[in-house]
DNA sequence: CGAAATGTTGAGCACATTCAAAGACCGTGG
DNA sequence: CCACGGTCTTTGAATGTGCTCAACATTTCG
């Protein structure tokens, strides 16, 4: 079962460097020339340490912050109205918290540490108004909704076509990418998700997610030794995450 | 079986109105002063007005404008690498269209009418530009891209977990919902889509569309007939849409 | 009116869910 | 170091749901 745990205490604050952090090119300050990145780091919060399921935000809160992942990593979780538990993102190294929670001003859901991570805080106010002035730091934050929109259309519409088997398939090569492009290994690497949170981000039960990982492994395509994912057979884990649903594909 | 028709030709090209359209708080324009919506409407572009089956842009060319929808409906559909073919956005008056386009500057699907529809075209680059200027501008495309991220997320997880009845249903109300905040009935209305297109949209077969559709009627929910809808007992209908998926609700 | 697209119906099958129970793994404290 | 409790994970059998394929009805449009 997946819980949300205590409220965050603010930790071991360190100074912030966005200039010699290594994920630059993926956050916020991007290829953004470093004048203008200076002041952006004025704006930046230091650092904030999470252990693993300290919570970052509580669904509901208003909207203060943005935050980039520093290291580690953290999911959402997002409480409906009839009381329905669904896990609504994962974030890695270098990806923006927070993006959802622009429309009204409130976090649509609780942001929770899956392993010890740190995260630094981007002041929204300060941030919108630096937008006014600088506006290739504007476009640089459309560019990331958008792309945070097409990234959530595209995927959540394939997996609903997709059996159990393909979901997990899907969610595999999707995360080895994100790790490749963030400089791990693509091939061996820790699921940070229970089997449970796995299955609500997927739309699976628990056992289903299990079953179809067993399933991978049996056809020699990963293995699978509790969290320890390690890829075999990348091309053909991608065939099965991509070769359609489970009906033939359709011409327009 | 659904189809991408004809290019676009711009036709019957009208001047635009803000100022006086009905739609306006639900545009761009939202809540912004009348002296500032000016400056916006230096920068759209007369109506275009569709056919049925006409389209407003190809997947992959390049992201000129925005549009918001004046009349009518659209759909966007995708095409993987691997050839599937999914909808996966309805647009309806007072929406935004192209937002998912921003971020590789090229639109990730393609753009059809569903019936005969008009748009407002709003010229990206100019718009960006604008936002420099304008902090308020800028914030109102900030709201809208997230409320985007955020409705796509939870949507999408909550139909994952859902049977074909409730997603269904989920659909239904939040149609009915939609159109309802645009000033039309909510109890009766028009489905722009069909079995093919729903079933695309929701992650099903247009057979399984058509027989869950047939069982919300049988309960007493609905009236459907053809594409008309009428919509019963709307309390139950909802029900059956938030009732969780299959399984119970879990605590956090 | 006839052709083509769209919608409906039915039977069999594959797959995911459900529920229950047992097994592995983890950190804690003896 | 091992025993303990908890969480997490795996396994099994029965059930129900959606998919497939194919045929038929209906509507739409030329």
């Amino acid at each position: 079962m997946t819980s949300i745990g205590k409220p965050l205490r603010l930790a071991s604050l360190q100074d912030v460097a966005c200039d010699t952090c290594h994920l630059n090119t993926l956050c916020l300050p991007g290829d953004l020339a470093s004048e203008k990145v200076t002041e952006l780091k004025e704006i930046i919060q230091p650092l904030a340490r999470l252990a693993r399921h300290e919570v970052l935000y509580y669904q509901g809160a208003e909207l203060d912050n943005l935050y980039t992942v520093r290291s580690g990593s953290l999911k959402q979780v997002t409480t409906t109205e009839t009381g329905e538990y669904l896990v609504t993102a994962l974030f890695l190294p270098g990806e923006l918290i927070g993006l959802d929670a622009i429309a009204d001003e409130h976090y649509p859901g609780s942001v929770v540490a899956l392993e010890t991570s740190s995260v630094c805080a981007l002041p929204f106010k300060p941030l919108e108004a630096l937008c006014a002035q600088r506006l290739e730091l504007c476009l640089r934050l459309h560019r990331s909704l958008s792309q945070e929109i097409h990234n959530e259309r595209l995927r959540l519409r394939l997996l609903l076509r997709r059996t159990a088997e393909g979901r997990v398939a899907c969610f595999l090569t999707a995360l080895s990418e994100r790790f490749q492009r963030r400089g791990y290994s693509p091939y061996r690497f820790h699921l940070s998700l229970s089997r449970a949170d796995l299955g609500s981000y997927l739309g699976l039960t628990e056992e289903t997610v299990g079953r179809a990982l067993m399933r991978c492994q049996e056809q020699g395509l990963v293995t699978v030794r509790g969290r320890e994912i390690r890829i075999l057979d990348m091309p053909n884990l991608a065939r099965l995450a991509h070769a359609s649903g489970r009906r033939k594909a359709q011409g327009g």
